[in-house]
This record gives C-alpha cells, sequence and structure tokens, in this order.
RNA sequence: GGGCGGCUAGCUCAGUUGGUUAGAGCGCCAUCCUCACACGGUGGAAGUCACAGGUUCGAGUCCUGUGCCGCCCACCA
C-alpha cells in the first residue's frame, strides 16, 4: 500500500469511491466492528431499527443509520465496547403485498393459486435479495455494525424468542381470542391495526333514507328518516336506533354548548351562538318526533329494511345523538365499530355482508358477489326508484385507507387475537414516568404516554402468511381429560378455555405439536400469523438471545441508546419497553433519540409513491458517503425536520432540474439544458427504459461535499510539507503564536463537540466543526504554517505541530467522516507515524480505534486567542482596503498602525503574516505614527491603521466612505445616547450592562474623531478634488 | 375536535440563561485560475425576525391572542 499512498499522487480533489472501497474492507478485516463481552469494559449498544425487506434503503434510512454509526464510532473512540447490532425486519404485510403484486403483475396469479407454501418460498427468496441489497447499502454508507451478529425478524432465534414471548404471555392470561370488529383489508384480505390505518379526507356524499314503519298506527310516521355516508351497509342493518331520552339529551347538550360560550373568545362565539340557535330550533322541531320514535322502540315496534325486506327493531340506545342528523341512526353491527357497541349493548344480531376480498355475500340478497363500490350504486339506485331516497348531499368525508394497499378499510367481523394491555402498558409508562427511559427531545414522552394511557388491546393477528406463525392448536373434539393425558408432565404445553368459542385453545412453547398429538383427536394449528410489531418489540434482547441467559444479554442489555423516528414512538418503542419488562425484566434502552424527519421541497414527507424520494445510492455515488453522513448530521437540528428540495440530475449534462409535483411523477424527462430525455423510477415501457437515468439528487448535500474536499485538500497540504518529518515534543516555548491558539481553539472545539454528541445536538457538532476546521484550521491556521515551513529554521516544530493538530481534527471528524478521515490517518501515518502534541505516541493502525481527543483544559488561553482575535480584525481591514480599492491581489500595499504600545507589542511581531495574508507590509507601529498623505485608514483592533494609497487611488471613494461611515456613527451615537440619557435604564440596567454602554458610547466617539480627522486629511490631500 | 412543531436574507437553516449594529451555507454582485483547495480565495449587497397586543430600562428570545404551513392522535350517522 505504501506506493499508493505517495504524497505525490495525491489528487486535487477528493476521491471518495477510492476511500470507500479501500477502507470498509480494511475494517471489516481487522474485525473492529465486532464486539465481545468484556467485563473490563463499559459496554455501549445500540440495536439498530431493523429495516424492512421490502426494498431498498431511502434517505430517512440513511440519516438515521449516519447518526447511530456517528454514535457508535465516538463512543468507541471513547473506550467503550460498542456494539450496533444489525439486521433486518420481516414486515409481514408490506412484504407479502410487494411480493403479492409482483406475482399478479408478472404471472397474473394471486396467492391462492401458489398456495401458503410456495407463496412463502417465494417470499424468503425475495428477502434474500433485498436483504443482501439493504445491508450492503448499510456497508457502503460506512455503518460499524457487528455483522457477525446480523439478525432477521424470521430467523430461528428470533422464532425461539416469539414463541417463548407468546407462550408466556398466553401463561398469564394476556392473550385472548375474540371476535371482533377490525380495520379489514380487503385486498391483502387481512386485519390491519389502527396504527396501520390512514384517514384522507374524500369527495363524498351523504345520503338521507327512509325506512317505512311496519304497520303505522294513525298519527304515526310512515317512515323513519337516517343519513349515512355508506348506503350499501343498509343490507347488513339490524335495527335502528333513537336516543332513551331525547330530551334530557338534548337538554344537556344545551347546557354543554352554553358553558362553552360562557367561557368563549369573542372570535369563537358568533359560531357557537348560531349553534346553540340551531339547537333551540331543533328542539322545538324535532323533539315530539323523536319522543314518538322512542315510544315505538320501547313498545318493540319495527321498520322494514328495504330492498332485503328484514323486518328490524327501533331500539332506545344513547348511542343515537338527538342533536345530530335526523335524530335517528342506522346500526349496522358488523360494519361499523359504534354501531358493533350498540348491538351488544341491545343483544342485536350481527349480520356480515361481506366477503373477505371485499365483495358482498349471501347475507345481500341480490347484491351478493357485487363489490361495494358496484353494490352502493345498485342501492342507491334501487331505493331511489322506491321513492326512499329523501335526500343526497355533497360531503367531505374521512375515509379510511390501508396504509399498505392503498385500498379503503372496511370495517369487519372476524375472530382476532388480542393482547391485554393494561398492566403491560402501564408498566412502559412507569419506565418512562420514573427515568429508566429517557426520550430525546423531551417532547415526545407526551405522544408516548397519551398512547398507552388508553390501554387499549392489541390486535396481534393476522390474516397473511408471511410471518409468525401463532402457536395455538385448536382440537374441537377433544375434553381436557384427553389434553390431560396427551400432555402430562409437559411444561411447554399449556391450554385454556375459549371465553368467547367453544373449544380449547393450546400453546405449545417451542415445538410445534403434530396432527396427532392427542390420541384419538385431530388438531389444527391456527392459520393466523402474528402482528410484525410483535417480533420487532422483542428486537433488543432477541438479537441478544433471549430466552437464553446468555453472556452477550446480561452484558448488553439494556442497551444505551435507541434511534429512530417519531412516528414508530408507539408501533415499535412502546412495545419494546413492555416487551422488555415482561421478558426480561428491564427496560429495553436507557435513551430514545428521535431524529428529524426528511421532507420534501414542499414539506412532505419523502415516499416512493410520491415519487419524490431520494435514493442514498445516487449521493453517495455523485458525492460520497462521507458527504452525506456530514450533510445529514449538519441538518439534524432539534426541532426541525429537515427540508430538502430535490433535483433531477441529467445524466448526460448532469444539469439540475428542479423537481416539481408535476414532473416528479412523469416517466421520462426531457433535460432544459442539452434537450436530451432521461428516464425516472417511473419508467415501465422499453423506450423509456432504455434511457439513462436520471439520479434524483439535492444541492444540500454540496454543503458536505465541499467541506470534504476542503478538507482532502487541508490533509493534502499537510502531506506535502511532512517531508522530512522528524517526531518530537516541541516545548512550550517554542511555540509559535498560532501554535497556541491553535492548540487553544483545539481544546475548545472538542470540548464543544463532544458536549454536543453526548446531548445528541448532532447539527452542534457538525457545524463546530466545519467552522472550526474552514475558517481557523484551513484559512489561518495552514495559511500561517506556509512560511514558517520554507523556512528552515522553524520547519521542524511547525512540521510536529501540523501533524499533532490534523491528528486531533481528524480524530474528531471520524465519527461523521469515516473513509476520509481513515484516508488521511494512513497517509499521515506514513509521513509521521509518531506523533503528538502533549506526548509523542505511535499512531495507531486505524483512527477507528484511535482514542478520542482529550480537552486538555490548560491549553485554552483566552489571551492569545483575543490576540489573534485582533489579529484577524486587523487583516480583514487591510484586505477590505484593497478591495474597496480595487487595488489588484498580487500589488503590494504598505500600512502603518498607529496605537498604544501595548497593541504594537501585540500585533507587530505579526508584521509578516500581514505580508503573507494579505499583501499588505507594515512600515511603521506605534504612538507616534502619522498619516501619509494620502491614506485609506480605518479603525481595528483599538488602532488606527492607515493604507498608503500613494500611487494607486481612489480617494474620492474614500472621502465618501468616510462620509457614510461618520453617518453610520452619527446614528449609532445618537442611539446610545438616548439609552444612557433614560432614567429607566440608568437606575434599573445593572451596572455591568451600563458600564458596558458607556465604553461602547466612548468607543463610538473616539472612532467618530479619528474618522473625522482622516475625512479631513482625505479631502485635503493632493489627490482628492 | 385535541396535541406537537415551524414561520429569521431570494432558498435551506443556526441563534445559548432577554443585553441593544441578528449569523451561516447556497444563490447574487465584484475581483482573483497566487505554488492545498475554482467543490477555492478575498471583499460586498441583501432581513419591519409571520401578525397584533403585553411584560421589561431593554424582546428574534418571555407571556397572551391571531394567521398560515406541516405532522400526529380522534368512532361521529
Amino acid at each position: 500500500m505504501a506506493t499508493e499512498l505517495a504524497a505525490h499522487e495525491l489528487p486535487k480533489q477528493y476521491d471518495h469511491s477510492q476511500a470507500q472501497s479501500r477502507w470498509y474492507p480494511f475494517w471489516l478485516e481487522r474485525g473492529y466492528f465486532h464486539s465481545e463481552p468484556d467485563p473490563d469494559r463499559q459496554p455501549y449498544t445500540i440495536v439498530i431499527p431493523p429495516p424492512n425487506v421490502t426494498g431498498a434503503l431511502h434517505l430517512g434510512h440513511a440519516l438515521n443509520n449516519s447518526l447511530q454509526d456517528i454514535l457508535i464510532r465516538w463512543r468507541r473512540m471513547q473506550g467503550y465496547n460498542a456494539l450496533w447490532m444489525p439486521g433486518t425486519d420481516h414486515a409481514g404485510i408490506a412484504t407479502q403485498a410487494v411480493v403479492e403484486r409482483r406475482l399478479l403483475e408478472e404471472e397474473k396469479k394471486t396467492r391462492h393459486d401458489l398456495g401458503r407454501a410456495a407463496l412463502v418460498e417465494r417470499i424468503w427468496r425475495w428477502k434474500d435479495e433485498y436483504e443482501t441489497r439493504i445491508l450492503s447499502q448499510l456497508q457502503q454508507l460506512g455503518c460499524s455494525c457487528d455483522w457477525q451478529r446480523t439478525r432477521f425478524t424470521l430467523d430461528p432465534q428470533c422464532v425461539r424468542a416469539v414463541r417463548h414471548t407468546f407462550f408466556g404471555m398466553f401463561k398469564s392470561g394476556l392473550i385472548y381470542r375474540g371476535t371482533r370488529l377490525v380495520n379489514w383489508d380487503t385486498l391483502l384480505q387481512t386485519a390491519v391495526s389502527d396504527d396501520e390505518v390512514t384517514h384522507e379526507t374524500v369527495a363524498g356524499h351523504f345520503w338521507h333514507l327512509r325506512y317505512p314503519v311496519i304497520d303505522p298506527k294513525p298519527g304515526e310516521p310512515a317512515f323513519v328518516s337516517i343519513a349515512t355516508t355508506r348506503p350499501e351497509t343498509m343490507l347488513g342493518d339490524t335495527a335502528v336506533a333513537v336516543h332513551p331520552d331525547p330530551e334530557q339529551a338534548l337538554a344537556a347538550a344545551e347546557r354543554a354548548l352554553g358553558e362553552k360560550l360562557a367561557s368563549a373568545s369573542e372570535k369563537e362565539r358568533a359560531g357557537l351562538e348560531r349553534e346553540l340557535q340551531q339547537l333551540v330550533e331543533r328542539r322545538r322541531a324535532l323533539l315530539p318526533h323523536l319522543i314518538q320514535l322512542r315510544d315505538m322502540a320501547l313498545a318493540g315496534r319495527k321498520v322494514r329494511l328495504p330492498l332485503v325486506n328484514r323486518e328490524i327493531p327501533l331500539v332506545a340506545d344513547v348511542w343515537a345523538k338527538p342533536e345530530l342528523g335526523s335524530g335517528c341512526v342506522k346500526i349496522t353491527p358488523a360494519h361499523d365499530p359504534n354501531d358493533y357497541e350498540v348491538a351488544r349493548r341491545q343483544q342485536l344480531p350481527m349480520i356480515n355482508i361481506l366477503n373477505p376480498d371485499g365483495t358482498l355475500n349471501e347475507n345481500a340478497g341480490p347484491y351478493a358477489a357485487l363489490r361495494i363500490a358496484k353494490a352502493r350504486e345498485r342501492v342507491v339506485a334501487d331505493l331511489e326508484a322506491q321513492g326512499l331516497v329523501e335526500s343526497v348531499e355533497d360531503r367531505e368525508i374521512e375515509l379510511a385507507h390501508s396504509d399498505r394497499s392503498k385500498t379503503p378499510i372496511e370495517p369487519y367481523l372476524a375472530d382476532q387475537w388480542f393482547v391485554k394491555m393494561e398492566d403491560l402498558s402501564q408498566s412502559a409508562m412507569d419506565a418512562v414516568t420514573d427515568g429508566r427511559v429517557k426520550i430525546v427531545p423531551g417532547r415526545y414522552a407526551r405522544g408516548y404516554l397519551d398512547w398507552l394511557s388508553e390501554k387499549r388491546d392489541w390486535p396481534v393477528s393476522r390474516q397473511l402468511w408471511w410471518g409468525h406463525r401463532i402457536p395455538i392448536w385448536y382440537a374441537p373434539t377433544a375434553s381436557e381429560a384427553d389434553l390431560k393425558r396427551a400432555f402430562a408432565g409437559r411444561a411447554d404445553v399449556v391450554w385454556r378455555r375459549d371465553d368467547e368459542n367453544e373449544g380449547w385453545l393450546i400453546c405449545a412453547q417451542e415445538v410445534d405439536l403434530s396432527e396427532d398429538a392427542i390420541p384419538g383427536h385431530k388438531i389444527e394449528q391456527e392459520v393466523d400469523v402474528l402482528d410484525t410489531w410483535f417480533s420487532s418489540a422483542l428486537w433488543p434482547h432477541s438479537t441478544l438471545g433471549w430466552p437464553e441467559q446468555t453472556p452477550e444479554l446480561q452484558y448488553y442489555y439494556p442497551t444505551s441508546t435507541l434511534v429512530t423516528n417519531r412516528d414508530i414512538m408507539t408501533l415499535w418503542v412502546a412495545r419494546m419497553v413492555l416487551t422488555g419488562l415482561f421478558n426480561v425484566g428491564d427496560v429495553p434502552f436507557r435513551e430514545v433519540y428521535i431524529h428529524p424527519k426528511i421532507l420534501d421541497g414542499y414539506g412532505e414527507g419523502m415516499s416512493k409513491s410520491k415519487g419524490n424520494g431520494v435514493d442514498p445510492l445516487d449521493v453517495i455515488e455523485s458525492v460520497g458517503a462521507d458527504s452525506l453522513r456530514f450533510s445529514l448530521a449538519y441538518l439534524t437540528t432539534e426541532t426541525q425536520d429537515v427540508r430538502m428540495p430535490v433535483e433531477f440530475e441529467c445524466p448526460h449534462c448532469h444539469a439540475h432540474i428542479e423537481q416539481t409535483k408535476k414532473n416528479r411523477v412523469l416517466p421520462r424527462i426531457e433535460c432544459k439544458k442539452c434537450g436530451q430525455p432521461f428516464s425516472t423510477q417511473w419508467a415501465t415501457r422499453p423506450e423509456d427504459l432504455a434511457l439513462a437515468r436520471g439520479a434524483v439528487v439535492s444541492e444540500r448535500f454540496e454543503l458536505g461535499r465541499n467541506f470534504c474536499n476542503k478538507l482532502w485538500n487541508a490533509a493534502r497540504f499537510a502531506i506535502m510539507n511532512l517531508e522530512g518529518y522528524s517526531p518530537g515534543l516541541v516545548v512550550p516555548d517554542e511555540l509559535a503564536i498560532e501554535d497556541r491558539w491553535m492548540l487553544s481553539r483545539l481544546t475548545t472545539v472538542t470540548t464543544q463537540c463532544t458536549a454536543a454528541l453526548e446531548e445528541y445536538r448532532f447539527g452542534d457538532a457538525a457545524r463546530v466543526l466545519y467552522d472550526f476546521a474552514w475558517n481557523e484550521f484551513c484559512s489561518f491556521y495552514l495559511e500561517m504554517a506556509k512560511p514558517r515551513l520554507q523556512d528552515p529554521a522553524s520547519r521542524a516544530n511547525a512540521q510536529r505541530i501540523l501533524a499533532g493538530a490534523l491528528d486531533v481534527l481528524l480524530r474528531l471528524l471520524h465519527p461523521m467522516i469515516p473513509f476520509l478521515t481513515e484516508e488521511v490517518w494512513q497517509r499521515l501515518g506514513q509521513l509521521a507515524p509518531t506523533r503528538g502534541i502533549d506526548e509523542l505516541e505511535p499512531a495507531a493502525e486505524s483512527i477507528m480505534i484511535a482514542p478520542w481527543p482529550e480537552a486538555d483544559e490548560a491549553r485554552a488561553d483566552e489571551e492569545i486567542e483575543s490576540r489573534f482575535a485582533r489579529f484577524q480584525e486587523l487583516l480583514a481591514g487591510l484586505r477590505e482596503v484593497r478591495s474597496r480599492q480595487n487595488i489588484p491581489p498580487r500589488t503590494p500595499i504598505r500600512f502603518s498602525v498607529r496605537s498604544v504600545d501595548a497593541t504594537r507589542d501585540l500585533l507587530a511581531p505579526l508584521t509578516p503574516y500581514f505580508d503573507a495574508m494579505a499583501g499588505a507590509h507594515a512600515t511603521a507601529w506605534g504612538p507616534q505614527v502619522a498619516a501619509p498623505p494620502a491614506a485609506a485608514s480605518f479603525v481595528a483592533a483599538g488602532a488606527e491603521v492607515f493604507v498608503d494609497l500613494a500611487g494607486h487611488i481612489d480617494l474620492e471613494a474614500e472621502v465618501a466612505r468616510k462620509k457614510k461611515e461618520l453617518e453610520r456613527l452619527a446614528s449609532a451615537i445618537a442611539g446610545k445616547q438616548r439609552q444612557l440619557a433614560n432614567e429607566n435604564f440608568v437606575s434599573r440596567a445593572p451596572a455591568a450592562v451600563i458600564e458596558k454602554e458607556r465604553a461602547a458610547l466612548a468607543e463610538l466617539e473616539q472612532l467618530r474623531a479619528t474618522t473625522e480627522a482622516a475625512l479631513a486629511a482625505a479631502e485635503g490631500s493632493p489627490g482628492a478634488k
């Protein structure tokens, strides 16, 4: 490798792909990523949020994993025994859905054509392919996961953990089976949990229907009016409800509104008053009618359900709110959650009108086999034909959609499995309230606690084939005696009576039961699988070997930090906490860090379906993993999501084309610059696919790219100047001013960066390093090192400090920029294998395992930093004069400085640097310095500086500028004077603040005096007109 | 309907416990291909800190209200 690393071969631009392909295998080979329990060291552990094996990683993953890697690398350097546990999630519904969709598109087959075993087999193949791809993406990102420990939520170890958990919960009575109304996905034909449902507002209708009263008595209405947004569900109606005490209910509603009005703001008042008015009106118009209907209900009267001609009762139930609609409500127990509750209270039959695939079943009579949308049309038409549609309104309705299949959700009655959440939820709430788990930022704790406090039972069964099959067996024909006999002496089998259905539920801990496990009876395993989150919930302990008390579990558990996205706080984080407590008896992690979300330029979340996603590999390819990681860290601030306008990059001319809502879904786009077309992720037609693909990029990564390139060149400079380096400590007396300044700054920066990482302030850490590296290390330190490196007398020491400082900077940057820092570290190691500032040490064989820099407070030197600030101020002033006067950079200028002796003593020694860095030569320093005849002057660092403009000047500009400057000073002085004249300010503000103001005023006045003098001089000088 | 976050330069964002001339990157203007870096150097222009009140000697920062944007939660026919 030595020849490869020769300094003269260093390219001007950082070659990220070379560094990446060189160092990742090196790290792997050295086993740096691997961790073993070691009682002598403290562990630092992160379990990865396992990505779904549905597809490739997106930018959100890149952010999530970059941050984890930053933490892991940093802690590893700090000396912790760092373990990053990697793996992937089988993602039940999501994965099965993509594979099924492919199956349908490519082979026109459904899962039923294939059968369970064959489908699952296919999904495994899919999983293998995508898992490989995902893990490779993580590696390209530079993630230092312990790959030897890679897990998958459906691998044998996780299966075992799931089985033990289910068994344990079943045995504790936490698991039950029941017929419940669930969110039914008719495409995937499975129940989904509330959390997998999203509500979208769509344009719909509100139908007012009439159900004829059977044998109306005189004075009774002929119809009962009801309203619905889903008319086809009337086929499953089993009652019409009216409030049992409409008078009281209306009165209560009025009272509530009145109270609200009393405490309402002016603005709300009008609306509320109107509302109240309507309510009063309503009571007048509707109440007698509702009372009549209530009486009819109590008398057991019935109405005729049109179309299916079913007689259904009028019932009195509080669910029917008299203040809404017609005051009556149709009851469809099998297809509406509220109606379901009503039916249970009123003991009404429940009629399911749907097949699992979303077509209507035989209960729908003539409408059987129709799809819902079609049935709706027909039902409405038929009702209209019979004059039973009173009116139709347009209305926006909230429609539930399945998050996975994007199809509308149907409430559907089905047998499902549940976990009782009462105690489990409480345990997870306690863990956060008592601080065993700390959530950062703290505001996210609220959502977590609110969600858990509802303690809603967790529906864990899914009607899928891909997942952990529920370890329950049914023995319909067996008696308890049979069970006792068959499983005598087996601690790994328990059974319980099914509370809601006939028969026994048998749960087996680890080994499947065979068909003939009970002699003389046939038993069958439950066909449903478990919710994906059931296995993900176990991730922190299942990956460490639970239920076995492995050394890993004992050593690494509880893990240190969980880094995740706020979207899955409840679904995943809360459940990890409660299963961890249930299974292991301790929380799964000490801290949860919630990072921002990546949004596009419109503030919308990125997703594949919207087409606004950025593929991290595109970014890595164009700017490198380091740039990506650094940019992401830089963007990770505490309160803001990351907004990222995205662009297409033309594959032909590399022009960037803004991505809009319009063009982001096009299969092909024509480059605005070169006119050539390119394809996008939406390309499906062969002629589109044949085009070169345009990457989706964002210019926000240029920050990282530019920074990496800057660092690279700084390193290149250092390396080119380390020829002949000889190790040695520099005694303090021999330290140059800039050395002492640099060491002082390094100390401060180390402190700041470390503190930022400790508090998960990644953006701050990145900013501190960026500003320091660019504006101090490069712009000043390296510039000032140049002359010293040329001079044989100072060269050796300059090299030593340069090598030592670069060494520290690289280590600080390594967690964010692993590849570049390693590349430089290795090259630096060749030229300066032994280096250091406080003591000489051989450099670590890899920066990955080098120690994290420690701040040496003794190096912090305020005096030198303030001296440096004055130098910088003076330098900036000189440069400004040059620029203002349009003096070409190469033309030397001369200046003199009038100041007190102290300032002179401080700055005069830096004279050579003004030459080198501003092309400005100091001709005189001190109190006696007089202004040259034609000069540009300014005040900096408490000194008056005169730039001799003889020869090349625009004095007029100088005069104009001075005048403007005086105006500014006048207004600033006036402001200060006003403030200091303010009685209140002087009497109430702290003395220090007043003192500061006085000093500032004095300084301004002084400045005005010198400026006026300079103006007079300029106006009186020969060049002025 | 409830909750959370945001609103600071053309764009994307920082802004410590309130302290008086509000910062950065990109973009823009001028200038320089000077021997680490044009993915660069130097200088510059650019802001009524969403709006309205309030607290305070002093508010981008604290309080109240309003508006707009985004997200999460919620069973309303």
